[in-house]
This record gives C-alpha cells, structure tokens and sequence, in this order.
DNA sequence: ATCGTCGATCGTCGACGAACGATGGAGGAG
DNA sequence: CTCCTCCATCGTTCGTCGACGATCGACGAT
C-alpha cells in the first residue's frame, strides 16, 4: 500500500475551495451554536479537525488512514461535521476531498467567544 | 409566588467568587475540549451559561424559573455545565449559587480559536 | 465492457443522553 | 423542635450516538 505508487497528479494537491475569508461573520443563534458545539464534541471529530486543518490533504482515505477507526466510522464522523457546516467536502473523482470550512470554523470562534 | 415577598438580602448579589482571570490560560488537550464542547452541545446549556454571564444571579432556583424546563433537569444541566470545569457552584445556606468559571471558558475559548 | 477502488449508506448493537417525577437531606424561619 | 424551602440525586423511559461490518453506486483504469 505504499503511496508513492500511486500517480495521484498534484501530491500535495491542496482543497480546491480556496481559503476565501468572508468579509463579514455573523453570530450563529444558539441551536446552531449548540449544533456546532456538538459536532466537535467527539475527540475523533476534533482530531479530525486538526488533521485538515494542518495538512490540506483533504481526502476521506487519507482521514482513515490516520486515525484507529473504520471507514464507515470515519465516514459519519466527516458527514457529521459536514452537516455542522465546518468541514465541506467535494466529489473529485472516485474521490471525496474535506477541507475546513473556514465561514463556519470562524463562526463557531465567534459565538464561542461570544459567550 | 411574587419574587418582592422575599427578602433576599442583596437582591443583585454578584457570585461571591470574584471574578479572578487567570494570567495565563492553558490550551485543553483534546479529550478536554471536547467534553467542554459538548458541554454547550445543547442549546439549554447555552442559554444557562448566558443567563449566568448576563445576571450575576447564580442561583439555581433563578435558572428553573427562566427556562421551560423541570427543576431537576436545571439542575442536571448544571452539574454537566460544573464537571465540564464551565460552571462553578457554591453552597449558600439553603441554596447553590452558580456563577460561570472564567478560567473554563477561557479555555475552551482558547482551545477552539486555535482549531 | 469489465474490473477494482473509493467512499457513502444501511442495519445492528450496546452505551449514553435528556427529560421527568419522586424522594430525601440540609438548612433557615416560625 | 417543627415546618418549609431549596436543590441534588435516584429510577425510569425514550431517543440519539458511536462503532462496526456489509453493501452498493460512482468512477477510472485496463
């Protein structure tokens, strides 16, 4: 299974929603807040987190291959954050690649800090 | 059942641990933010910690009146709120006064801003 | 066209969470 | 002392979560 054997064009090929800052944040009421809070009230969900915001690899395979759960796990741990609109995920080929929504990573920083 | 039949002593009386921010706040390991996280992964448990961030009231008996819920899920609500280090309570006579734990929320607001 | 891979979804199981009423103990008021 | 108030805790019920294996559809490669 090593990875050098597959050709995957860009290696480090980066999420292709650019990191567009919004100009403007605005405050989530408290059931989406709440919503969010909940999302990252998983360790799992919070390792999956850092995983992609530090590296920007994006793709499910590549969360699964990180961390001691099974696909189908992993799989719900993404939907759920997905859902919770901090990650975004896009088909790309046989592919699915996540990044981090940055809109709702800042808006959970602001109604966090909000509180 | 009119609040101004009892005499409350101070009727505005702040929580009688004084505010005292920390100088230096500690980031959370994972596990920790996310019991904090989903400590407030419930709209209820928001609304309390606002409650008690806006009044300074603190008392149990105050919270039940302003939410829609039993007293003994308040109270609940307050105990995860406490364990998740968010809330801090004291015994005052006949009753328990909360008041937000500033060292708690700073360090969930400090472990989710450096997502 | 066929195959292999990737990943979402389904079905299931045990564990946990949320809400309530009832109970009980601590502590002031009479 | 005796009551009454306040609140934590217990026990219950029901719904949701977390994890897994199995399955299925989409897509590229051969």
């Amino acid at each position: 299974m090593s990875r050098s054997s597959r050709d995957r064009g860009a290696d480090e090929r980066e999420c292709r929603t650019p990191p567009e800052p919004s100009p403007v944040i605005e405050l989530p009421d408290d059931d989406t807040l709440a919503a969010m809070a909940k999302a990252i009230g998983h360790p799992a969900r919070i390792a999956i987190l850092r995983l992609l915001a530090r590296r920007e690899t994006c793709a499910t395979g590549d969360v699964v291959a990180e961390l001691p759960l099974a696909q189908s796990t992993v799989s719900e741990h993404l939907r759920i954050l997905r859902e919770a609109g901090l990650v975004r995920g896009e088909i790309d080929g046989p592919r699915t690649r996540y990044c981090v929504d940055p809109d709702g990573l800042a808006a959970l920083r602001a109604g966090i800090a909000a509180l």
